[in-house]
DNA sequence: GAGAATCATTAACCGGGTTAACATTCTAAC
DNA sequence: GTTAGAATGTTAACCCGGTTAATGATTCTC
């Protein structure tokens, strides 16, 4: 197994985590814009320049973990099962999200993911990033809905009439499709933060995403198989 | 007329103008990251603190026009023909824009609008800043969609039974209009930096337009009048 | 014209992010 | 093993965005 990158690349993991590990425990506590780079790598007992070669800003000491799901839409979207429409997809992958409590559906009442969204969502400078990231999982979205539509063929390989893989409506519905999502996951996170549990608010949950899916699917017939 | 608020007012209302024109100047000319507050007051002739008591940051700089239209599309909603759907409304408003070659519906090929927008989309903290102001206008517009919504009663003032201001519904509703506005805007500056003319553009984008708001009244069932 | 309020300036500071020069440590080849 | 060398770390200084203090200059008001 290739596990074992050597002592040099297990090192580095552990850096990493703890700078992040760090960076994360003080922003909770004191909120983002009050703890400075250079604490964080004081609690994480390495310098400034180390912690920006892990980090390349501030924000990504708190995002990174955003981060990795980055394309998961597009992902979903081509890794469908065949004969699935995409949407179809997405909403199965989501009320999965949901079925697992995972934190990007907002459906997460575990107290330091809590703590973590509220921090994201109360921070201009992160909010904004996190708007940046959906920006870019909307643009691989609708690269891959436009393949979905475009590989929608006949017998004879061309592309069906309907499916017309200008780029525009591929774009306008991977837009509207992450803007569903982002409502739903803020939505959930909403609730619990009013004090339900992730238990109790999963079946408005779900009866909420069906909904917003449901409009997705009525206004997005051009995807519909 | 109120217009000469005195000399004070008209003082600083040319500074201010002074210092964006500089500003603006400088950054289309050498880019937005490659230019420093301090270069850009000395070009107005103002102190640093000075330029930041007009602006509050670098970006609003630049983005102070676009703020500018804050809340635009709840204005319009409420602002809206006895009658006519929010939907409709939007539409109409954002076809209108497209008569007029209003720079927010991207159809404006005017070199420096062109030279502008290609300024803000090629610099990530212009373009996140950008994205946290449609995520503001989106709040607005959700909020004037339930209004709306609350407001379409029978005879005997109660809310119809289609009419459920849960909140939920008008924020996703307002999320994919104005995801729907922003990637139709986004299209038409493409075309136009692609060199066509605006006039020329004007069908497809008005055919665009009416695409994306087509799809977008299919998916909103509960705001259809 | 004098006093009060406003507005500007200079100079210093803070925090995010980068750079350069130097020290350390793991790896690899002899 | 020893050693060359690539990675990686450190310190110290710097740049830039943004703020604050003390001070000085204008404009409005009386």
């Amino acid at each position: 197994m290739t596990g074992e990158q050597g002592l040099r690349e297990r090192k580095r993991q552990r850096t990493h985590d703890a700078i992040s590990a760090a960076a994360i425990s003080l922003f909770v506590e004191r909120g983002f814009d009050r703890v400075s780079v250079a604490e964080v790598a004081a609690a994480a007992e390495v310098s400034k320049p180390t912690l920006f070669k892990y980090f390349s800003t501030k924000e990504d000491l708190v995002l990174h973990r955003i981060a990795d799901h980055r394309g998961e839409s597009a992902r979903v979207v081509r890794g469908r099962r065949p004969g699935e429409a995409p949407l179809a997809a997405l909403r199965r992958h989501f009320l999965d999200g949901l079925d697992r409590h995972d934190p990007v559906t907002g459906l997460n009442d575990d107290p330091r993911v809590l703590a973590y969204h509220g921090m994201v969502f109360s921070t201009p400078s992160l909010a904004a990033r996190v708007a940046g990231h959906a920006a870019a999982e909307e643009a691989a979205l609708a690269d891959a809905l436009d393949d979905a539509a475009g590989t929608r063929r006949d017998e004879r390989g061309r592309p069906e009439p309907g499916a017309r893989p200008d780029g525009l409506t591929g774009r306008l519905a991977a837009a509207q499709i992450v803007a569903a999502q982002r409502v739903l996951a803020r939505d959930n996170w909403r609730r619990l933060t009013e004090g339900c549990t992730a238990a109790r608010a999963h079946p408005e949950a779900v009866a909420a995403a069906d909904h917003a899916f449901t409009l997705l699917d009525a206004g997005l017939a051009p995807y519909r198989d």
